[in-house]
DNA sequence: TATGAATGAGTATTCATTCAT
DNA sequence: GATGAATGAATACTCATTCAT
């Protein structure tokens, strides 16, 4: 039931954002009372942490787990972190929207453990740049934090337009986003 | 009046969020009753609409003086459209906050325009990549499209956690994102 | 509006208890919605404490007024703020009832306030009888502080079982107290 | 089990009132759950019903076990009296407590059985009145019954201030109560 | 222009109670 | 004897909105 609760809750805080949906609206979609959902969730915003924190432990899991491959270039471990958040949107598509969406209705207390979380996910990613800035895979970066912000925001923001069944295959995506971040976009001239 | 509402809407807005800012919050701010805001609002959403078409349409006027100018090239204006927009986190950065974040709250016909302009401001950028293309500036995009999405949502997530007034000045966050922008984080090995 | 919300939840409040009485109750013993009651009472609790006060403000000015009074003896002042408190009954003993039985529901803060005025009704009884102890009409008293708590004790109870319509009057309940007050019930045997 | 749900529950009755007390609230303090309260008790009214029998019960019957001895005086009978109830603050003042202040929970039918106890110890006191004035102890009085309600008020209401581990002792405040009954506060002024 | 009183539909939450296991 | 899941009705409170003045 618990789990029931949190993937109709995750579809409904997705499609009619988390202050528009009631629990009347959840408890009806999935058939019980009130009741119910108060006998699993101390209250709503309880059940926003608690989608919080599912979504953003199994996304850092899964990026340590490509981290900590010793075989792979930084390049090619970027590719895969870039690839991990991609595909995550058809999986998980709806709990990455309320994750980035519905932020704000956590309390102080919530919000501190979370964005500990976020932070730990960007370092991960920053640690990565600077590995591969030692070992010559990318140029020197004097502010490497923005450029991760930069690198996640333009990544994340895909969230909200990118459609995976769409024209565009998440592999294409993740090679426009590798080629962009990896080459940038100007003319290269240097071949005079 | 009518203005001062708007003012002081946009404030509590970004602070506390569309949902959870009521009007009561709002006319107790600036002093007068909730009589006051319904001669000026027919209702709480075309308020909202009301700041958001103020940004988008000031934004989009912005953009197209940018963009009108023919005696700089494209890579300088897309620069100086990365400035308005990083620039304007300082000065608009409540509304651009409000913008970004409250859109949910608007029905369905005003979605539709709203997101008209928004689609009016990507493709300005996109011709205009398309343009240094043409020109010799820009490498070749399959989907310049898709470089723009990623462009904006990288320069435009600076709103949420970018401080004009911390270490980092504007002028370097552009020239940050420029320099990610058109050559990427790769160190380049083709002059050897 | 405000005055008739207080006067049928006194009446409520005496009938089922506070804690008995919805809102709804209230407003639809007047004929208005809860939207109202929320336009002139901040909370349940607000309105509970506007009672207390409103009840034991006035009782104490009554108290101050007899006191004052200086052609008067101290055993016929006693007499009189008993009166005050059993014809009070009658007028006022629903307001009495729900002063007494419904403190519990009043939260820290406003259960010290209220205290603070419970203590200046005592000690200013206090007061009365050590002065009448230092006239030569009282005799002394160890602890007439704890007397008064007894006097009051008697006294306020009648709030719970006298009818004021029923076969003793007014004035033969207060003669029976003072009677009892003064003399005692013991037989006196000093005259043989 | 049934014992310590009454213990428990009478503790938490005295602490919060009975309607802010909720079964889980009872439950989680013995380490049980809801389920085990209603194999015990039909319901919440049920348990504090049984709780006012249980106290009333056993005063009625200690009671009677002072006032059956033959061999000691009226006045010294009211003075057991009133030391029973004196010293039942330290050992069930919360069943005290509980006992006055939650009567309005009872339902009806409840409520004329409880009444029909506290009737009968009221009687009780009346009658030992009674045999004093008769015996020459007591002066005539024409309300007995009223007299019964001043000093059961008196005494009755010490549940309510009285700390027993104050710094007056139980016989003193007995002392104090027994020379207000019998003596008055007058002075004595017919040894002239 | 602006007020202030009133509405009414909605919201999260609580809680005594039931019952199959 | 005891549990745990579920109910459903009630509850205090909120809030956008209306409207006569």
């Amino acid at each position: 039931m618990r789990g029931r609760i949190i993937k109709e809750s995750i579809d409904l805080f997705d499609k009619k954002g988390f202050s528009k949906t009631s629990i009347q609206d959840i408890v009806d979609t999935i058939g019980v009372t009130k009741g119910t959902f108060y006998y699993y969730f101390k209250s709503k915003q309880e059940l926003l942490m608690d989608i919080h924190l599912n979504y953003i432990k199994e996304l850092l899991k899964e990026q340590v787990d490509i981290l900590k491959d010793e075989y792979i270039s930084c390049q090619e471990k970027m590719k895969k972190l870039i690839y991990l958040i991609i595909q995550n949107i058809k999986v998980h598509g709806k709990s990455a929207r309320v994750f980035t969406r519905e932020v704000r209705h956590l309390d102080e207390e919530q919000l501190i453990l979370v964005n500990s979380y976020r932070r730990e996910f960007r370092i991960n990613l920053q640690k990565l740049i600077e590995e591969g800035i030692e070992k010559g895979e990318f140029r020197d970066q004097k502010r490497s934090d923005i450029v991760i912000f930069g690198i996640l925001g333009m990544v994340n923001r895909s969230y909200n337009w990118y459609n995976p069944d769409g024209e565009v295959s998440e592999e294409e995506l993740v090679n426009i986003y590798m080629d962009l971040i990896l080459n940038g976009i100007k003319m290269d001239t240097s071949s005079t």
